[in-house]
DNA sequence: ACTGTCGGGACACCCCGTTATT
DNA sequence: AATAACGGGGTGTCCCGACAGT
């Protein structure tokens, strides 16, 4: 039967993210992988050639995921400004996910940064979600709702910063602020402009 | 005048933030750090008390340097949203520090996730910052060159949002944008707001 | 006719023949075993209980072949230092095996010494080995071509001497010397001895 | 004070050398030979940044005595055929040698043929041997006892492959054979021939 | 007969921190 | 103030063998 694999290679998947989120890569032992998900080293090394290839297996359902959310983000919009308001109600579904979750959200980006194959794979669909929201904003911009002075490309970038700041605040500081809320204003702020003054 | 004592610490200092931002906390040795700083294990473990100590030492002297700039960040501002302009120029300054200084910058991140006292160390300045903007903002809305129906401590929030993003990106992908011109886009669209329609 | 498990056995055996050689046997696991015989680890196990048993049916074919070379050798004799120049050059025709081969006749050495089982197995065709050179030299004395004051046993201990020695520098230092010509030198010296005084 | 250190050095190495002969290179773990000497595996790693290189440190000492030993041999001579039958009492003497310190041999021997860097370090005692022996037999050329038809270099080798072969065959069957009366025996052969009848 | 999965136990190496020594 | 030697305990990795399931 080939279920009995797949479970246990799920098991081990299950406790490393769970540990790689709660401790950190380097601090999580094989071991404790193990005994976390219950099973023998050798059993262990035989769905995966190395705790590297663990992390990476996570983090490519991950990346999937997020692939496939925002696919289904994209069709939420017909007027824009409510579409991006939408989105941001997105965003605020992140903040319910586990804490240890975040953590292993900090944990991919550390080794992006450190080793280039996982960069490649991780930038790959952070692009990806940047063009879908300059399409966004392109589509507002030829609806007449978006200013069209606005170079899309940059709009997205700045939509992106504000929703990883707002993210990584609320990650770091979880109750320091009422960080759904302050989503949604921050988009309201983003729309509307918080000058008084021509600029 | 700093004897030879003072000499060698600040030596391990240095050779200690270097390894860490190249290969990170957990993956850099004590010895390396040794090797880095041209001591012995011995001069090490006189000086700090363990590894966690230096890591410690590095993020007080970085916590105290980012303390003075917001002080002198304060001084800048005689119209409001010029300042804020302004600051934005000043977060650029930020991206041309060298990569690894930045990857530094998320291991801090990292440890103050899991280790309370860090936490505690960095939070401070962190809201220290928070209250600096706020106080900025405050006085648009005084000087009437902010929209008075602006939450400061919101709009504070938000602002670090964007410079955090803007800084996330820059250091995942520091060739994917000219991000100190997104910068500057970024304030001038928090500013103006990007909306053509009244919400 | 022989099934398909016999091939597979052989399968085995010859990758292993090869890795033992290349490698060493410690050196060598079982599933590089596997995957040079294209054979999952299962079918390797149902061959064979261990992969000692593996080296020890290795070493059986090699003792079975060097058997039956001595058998042919012995009847190659009419006149026997005729005969012994003649074994020389079946000496020699070892040195034409790939280097792979010799390297494998070290590991059953290393292995008789250690284990007693097998140096049960290796030592019976050695001391037959020297009892069929005994029997020329014997031979040799009855026809008086060889001097009757020599112990047929202690000549056969020597002669088996020079051709293992002459062997284990072949394979130790190949391009060190003409081996070949220098083993028929060898049988030459010792036939007519290299002193030119009555001692 | 230097000498602790040197002891804890020296006592790895024995341990190891002893260990190394008695179960082989592969067989012998490195906490074993910590159990062995009384040293922890901090020390160890401390004295030798491997387990390779405690073997190579053995190597060398062996390798050096081995080089002291011909120095010394060859002052012996006076006479040449007198001086090879005294080198082959001294080869007796290695018999007398633990027959652990055997096996540590072969061990040499295996790692030589794996291992360039080991055959380099191994090859040249060895080469530096033959030629020692080499100049032995032209100078009992010279003084007319050696016949003058026989290449120097190629009776060393023969020479040599003797104390070889009959080393290999005491070290693998010691009780079979008077191994060291056969010595004098095999160099007598050599000296005076086998054959009476011309060839 | 043959496969994939698994178990448990080494392995070499290295780590952080201490202690004797100078 | 600084060093070299040292203590254990852990690391990721891998290996040999077993066994349930074709």
């Amino acid at each position: 039967m080939q279920t009995r694999s797949e479970e246990t290679r799920l098991k081990i998947l299950t406790a490393a993210q769970d540990l790689f989120g709660k401790a950190g890569y380097d601090a999580t032992g094989v071991s404790e992988i193990c005994a976390g998900a219950g099973v023998s080293k050798g059993a262990f090394y035989h769905h995966f050639p190395s705790k590297q290839a663990v992390f990476s297996a996570i983090l490519d359902v991950w990346l999937e995921r997020l692939n496939n959310r925002m696919l289904s983000a994209r069709l939420a919009e017909n007027n824009v400004p409510d579409g991006l308001v939408a989105m941001a109600g997105q965003t605020n579904a992140i903040f319910r996910i586990s804490k240890d979750h975040y953590a292993l959200f900090f944990e991919f980006w550390m080794q992006a940064i450190r080793h280039p194959e996982i960069w490649q794979a991780a930038i790959a669909p952070y692009q990806h979600f940047q063009e879908i929201i300059a399409g966004v904003l392109q589509s507002g911009i030829s609806e007449g709702s978006i200013d069209p002075s606005i170079n899309p490309a940059d709009g997205a970038h700045v939509l992106v910063a504000l929703a990883l700041g707002l993210l990584l605040q609320a990650f770091f500081d979880p109750h320091g602020a009422a960080w759904e809320e302050i989503t949604g204003q921050g988009v309201h702020m983003l729309l509307t402009g918080i000058s008084r003054r021509p600029i």
